[in-house]
DNA sequence: AAATACATATACCATACAGTATATATATTT
DNA sequence: AAATATATATACTGTATGGTATATGTATTT
């Protein structure tokens, strides 16, 4: 069984992690985080070094959930179209999913943190770039296996989905309309099963 | 000629956009822009009522700025498969034009005033929809001109182009990385040029 | 050039900030 | 259950925050 200070570790940081990614790293007091935990500073100042290791750690737990979500699409059973179109389906309900984050954590972290926090910031890229690897992964078993055709490598490919799905994840949150998620998620659809599907 | 409060007005505009651009809303500090202004106190709260007006008049300045850029694309001569292509070409160069801003007004300010400021972060919506509007205006007139043949309305595509572009300045912005940008511009170039060119 | 209007600087609020030393309470081990 | 280790609460730093009242300086008008 966990010891008490591992689950208040916890506690706090699934707590803290929505906090961050929706109000920025400067715009998060501790002073909220203690109200929002119930807990007082000498309980997170001893669970964490400074604020930067706290919020650093929240990103990290938000990260992590999406990654998994991203994972249970891409590896799910089925060929390479059908995981690509397992991953459309996460980013067309994104709106959903990333409620209980706080919002996307690649966009609301890695533009809120690109000067305040490069620690943050560096770790948000290499989150985009795990992200990216796990596509063109399957971009690449797909051209492989002979389902797919792309003009350009596998990773290039990648980049240029998770681009426009960014782009669709960035408007629907500037705009608050996921009219554009919708969309987007449609277009690459088509996109998927007429262009690069052999 | 101009007097000198409207100039030391304009001044302290100019001066601190990209500021507020940059580090955000919160993350920019009253004793922050008399820093860079080389004023005080006493004259910033003597030009605007308080941080949030000010903040409003930097995001406007950097607004009618981009909104500029696009107008001279979009209102150059030439017929309207050029006019989009003058467009493609203003964010292929995106970096550079917004070094000046502070970085991408929209995507920034967009992301960072979510939940801390709804006076900026409806600024920033509406500014979406004039450019958007100009965008299919473009579309609309092509169509017209059987220039353009496109599956979906004028506006709904000027969105879908405008959601990708703006994908490729979130990546860009994130990553740090501005072939983001180039890549997908190169994309919605052949796009452009074979898929809704009649 | 003098009078007036206006813009800016100074000095100061009260409050909020991140962070800390230490006392107290609570788990965990013996 | 007692002893010990550990986690949390309290009370407190010093500094920075947005904002303001008022004095001083500078344009503009007469």
């Amino acid at each position: 069984m966990s010891t008490k200070a591992e689950r208040t570790t916890a506690y706090i940081i699934e707590t803290v992690a929505p906090i961050f990614n929706k109000y920025g790293y400067v715009g998060t007091s501790m002073s909220h985080l203690t109200d929002a935990t119930g807990l007082t500073k000498g309980a997170l100042y001893g669970n964490f070094e400074n604020k930067e290791a706290l919020a650093l750690s929240a990103f990290e737990y938000n990260s992590k959930k999406l990654l998994a979500a991203i994972d249970e699409a891409l590896d799910s059973d089925g060929n390479s179209l059908q995981k690509l179109f397992k991953l459309t389906d996460l980013y067309r309900h994104y709106n959903e999913f990333t409620y209980e984050l706080g919002g996307c954590p690649v966009l609301n972290v890695g533009v809120d943190t690109q000067v305040n926090n490069h620690l943050l910031a560096a770790a948000v890229r290499e989150t985009v770039k795990t992200i990216e690897g796990k596509i063109a992964l399957v971009i690449e078993n797909g051209v492989k296996n002979n389902e797919i055709s792309i003009p350009v490598t596998p990773l290039q490919f990648a980049k240029q989905l998770y681009t426009m799905i960014q782009g669709a994840v960035a408007m629907a949150t500037i705009t608050r309309d996921k009219k554009y998620l919708l969309n987007t998620i449609t277009y690459l659809d088509h996109l998927i099963s007429k262009e690069i599907k052999k």
